[in-house]
DNA sequence: CCTCTATACCTAGATCATTTACATATCATT
DNA sequence: AATGATATGTAAATGATCTAGGTATAGAGG
């Protein structure tokens, strides 16, 4: 694949994901990502912000500058409702997808 | 995603799976895999042949020319040992990959 | 004061699997 | 003879992700 660490598409899924919960700068997202996957997955900057920026442009997300907790400035992103329906679609795809696939992996029987 | 049809990387998986069961030819791969993923993966032409190319340049696959059941020739595709190492740590990394995401995607309950 | 780490953002260029789209040919059925 | 399924193949485009850098601030330890 392009890349070693993520399934591509996984990481839109994710990121939405993530900001379901509320609103959520770029490097809490990634750290979100990190936690709940029990560090199996590492998100590269280079992957992950650009990916924020595919997200707003297609109004999955709204972004705002704010600051955080430890008075740094942050650029914040809130879920639409388009990306919220999005999100919803995404996990559909990504349960019949692993589905499938683990079907085809472990309970296959037949032969050709 | 590059792709509509396909997480990225699980084409390969999918192939060292299904001539895992016995030599195929290529045609007949693309079924077992539309088959056995209950119709859910539909696997492109352009994408079949320059992965099975791919994986007997690895060496994950042997090929040979030989005759199907109805007397066409056809290029079959048999697992190399190493290509049934390849197939076991990808599906260990399928497995791995498929719990994080889900439990992301389901479990999660922690906010940010 | 200095350095190191973590935080927080960003982009250019490369990689490369997959898609789209096509070409070729045989075989069976209509 | 026309069509659809079988069977293999390639060329070009797509596009998500990685590599590899860059900038800057905050806090801790020396």
């Amino acid at each position: 694949m392009a890349g070693s660490d993520l399934y591509m598409g996984t990481l839109d899924t994710l990121i939405l994901k993530a900001v379901s919960w509320g609103p959520l700068h770029g490097y809490a997202i990634g750290r979100w990502i990190r936690q709940n996957t029990d560090g199996a997955l590492q998100v590269k900057e280079g992957a992950l912000y650009p990916a924020l920026h595919r997200q707003e442009k297609k109004e999955w997300l709204d972004e705002h500058w704010g600051t955080t907790d430890t008075g740094r400035e942050a650029k914040y992103y809130t879920l639409t409702s388009s990306g919220r329906e999005r999100l919803k679609s995404e996990i559909l795809r990504w349960q019949q997808y692993t589905t499938a696939v683990s079907a085809a992996l472990n309970l296959a029987t037949t032969k050709a």
